[in-house]
DNA sequence: TTATATGCAAAACATTTGCACTTGA
DNA sequence: TCAAGTGCAAATGTTTTGCATATAA
């Protein structure tokens, strides 16, 4: 039986592999969108309806605090997640439509270290969202 | 009777200045932190009791909806308020202590806009907060 | 005068939690 | 076997809202 990527996630940091967090695993690793508890409880009981909101929540803090997920906040006042198999990357938010575009530049990363440093801080990690629109229209 | 900036700036607007609008007003003007509602409520009982939670939700509303104050969400899962009569500026959050840094730089708006352009967007606004720890301790 | 603002308490909303039961290893 | 996970429903904490009353212009 193929494993998804969480899931190896999971064994590797030695987490039991119940049924809920299997079928959980599968949503994330096959979403590649940035969903938020309400509407990863909708996928996942498509597949399995014996998963409980609750169970969802636990879940998603458990792989948050094992860094296999990342918790973000856009401007829509609930929480949404992301895997994180890939490399760090900032948000772009089309406030028209809602859809994410993920960006990575490097002079921003390397900026941002600059300005901590000095301010006299280590970066621990930042959030740099964009809100725009599309041009020429 | 020396009116502070925000009630300047909502004569302005045209809104209405009832007796707890000045108050929050005032509270705000003298404010150089990011207070949440909770805190402003507190602030401004202080200065006259006769404000509700209520008021305070509806006022803060009011002004950000008029660009009069600034409507933050760090990672501490509640708003904080913010004037806007200062230049645009960027965050940085002890992670420690929750101390508050302020800053700008130019280099880092230009950037911005450069990857929003790239990207076939026009920025409406963004939101670059840096979570860092105290160096050399 | 009267449209708008307010206080109060109830509702809304996303998220968390206590508890008895179930399950993975 | 039994520590850890789950479902359910109730609790939480922040923010919003309906409604009767009060107030600014």
């Amino acid at each position: 039986m193929v494993k998804n990527r969480i899931e190896q996630k999971c064994i590797q940091k030695g987490l039991r592999m119940t049924e809920q967090r299997k079928v959980i695993a599968q949503v994330l690793s096959s979403s590649d969108d940035h969903p938020d508890a309400e509407e990863l409880y909708r996928r996942t009981t498509s597949i399995n309806n014996s998963i409980s909101l609750a169970t969802i929540y636990r879940t998603l803090k458990l792989f948050n605090d094992n860094g296999i997920l990342e918790k973000h906040e856009f401007k829509d006042g609930k929480f949404r997640y992301e895997m994180v198999y890939k490399d760090h990357h900032d948000h772009l938010i089309d406030i028209e439509t809602g859809k994410v575009v993920e960006f990575r530049d490097e002079e921003i990363e390397k900026l941002q270290e600059k300005i901590a440093n000095k301010l006299g801080y280590s970066i621990i990690n930042h959030r740099l969202e964009i809100y725009a629109v599309k041009k020429n229209k």
